[in-house]
DNA sequence: ACCTGAACACCGTTCAAGT
DNA sequence: ACCTGAACACCGTTCAAGT
């Protein structure tokens, strides 16, 4: 109790709560977040944790949606930087396929969040807009190469959209539980099991 | 008030809840489904729409999840069946595509629940294990024809996979908004054209 | 400006009690 | 056997009030 006057002198050591709740709120969601899952995040254990009250976000996130669409945003960053890092694995969709994959099964709940109904009310949230067209860039651009077309070219959006669906498609059955690779399957095994599966398709579609 | 003693002789007309409840709140629930989305289906709700207390149904189901499940099930015993139909186009994997796709955004929050987290606690209903496998076996079979290899080939399986993957994550995408569609590309449009995508990937693949 | 407490309208679920 | 009512432990959200 030592003269808390007037200005609390910006950063002293205490981490307290007061002035950036809005950072802590998120990041102790984030913490929370894969142990819970995404439907049973809620805001009240989220304020409890920070040890705030439980309409203290109020203050600084609209409602759940939007606080969860941060999150998602985050979660669409990250995406992207995994989806940046160059390998020796001369073919580049199937290392960023990879990478997309790791991510997804690495970060289930964050995942699910991404691209659940949990932030559908938070779909204006313009972070989370452009994160998501960022990581989706990453793919047209990975696409790009692989085709040699340019980036805006029609075929490129088209494969990329095709690609997105697939190793999006592939980490939902696998997280959701409807598929379970065979015990000792690798990731790096199941992408290239499936993306060996379309060419398989193709083959016999173009006539072998 | 007429001399409701003994027998209640099966079949009278009127559509009183008592006896068969388990199907009427099941049918309640589908009825809600699409209205309210798969997260705000609530137990209580349907109860109320049937008519009966709010706890009638944990007599009936184990929970929430249970009854969740069962209504999942009964979704993917109508994605089998919309895989069924036989038409004209001769390239059957397209068809199937078609179809699953049309299933998925015709009924977004049933598939929602189908391939949500909803029923992850019914995971070990049977009937919902047994439907799935059911609809899973539908798009072998597809593949099989396709590539004109036997069912249980590996093979048929990574394609089918791959195959399940990619529609599942192009209905997921387009039903969850991450993706919009640009105004009036038809449902045929969209499948033909992510089809396309992967030949021209594994055109530039194979080298062309 | 930022945070709190009480309150409202919901949930799923349990359990003793009714018929 | 089947259903109900009260109760418990949660939610998200609003709002008047405090500093």
């Amino acid at each position: 109790m030592t003269r808390t006057t007037i200005t609390p002198s910006s950063a002293k050591r205490d981490t307290y709560h007061v002035g950036n709740l809005a950072p802590q709120l998120l990041s102790a969601a984030r913490e929370m977040l894969e142990a819970v899952g995404p439907a049973k995040l809620s805001l009240r254990a989220v304020s409890e944790r920070v040890g705030v009250s439980s309409t203290a976000a109020y203050h600084h996130f609209a409602n759940r949606s939007v606080l969860v669409g941060h999150l998602a945003a985050q979660g669409f960053r990250e995406l992207t930087e995994a989806l940046s890092h160059e390998t020796a694995q001369p073919d580049k969709l199937q290392q960023a396929s990879l990478a997309y994959f790791r991510f997804a099964r690495g970060n289930p709940a964050l995942y699910q969040l991404m691209f659940g109904a949990e932030c559908l009310d938070a779909e204006a949230l313009p972070a989370l807009l452009e994160a998501r067209a960022e990581a989706f860039g990453r793919l047209e651009q990975t696409l790009a190469e692989t085709l040699e077309l340019p980036l805006d070219s029609s075929q490129v959006r088209g494969a990329a959209l095709a690609s997105w669906s697939y190793i999006h498609g592939l980490a939902s059955l696998l997280i959701h539980g409807v598929m379970q690779v065979p015990e000792g399957v690798s990731d790096e095994r199941l992408v290239e099991m499936t993306l060996l599966g379309f060419l398989n398709i193709y083959r016999a579609r173009t006539g072998e």
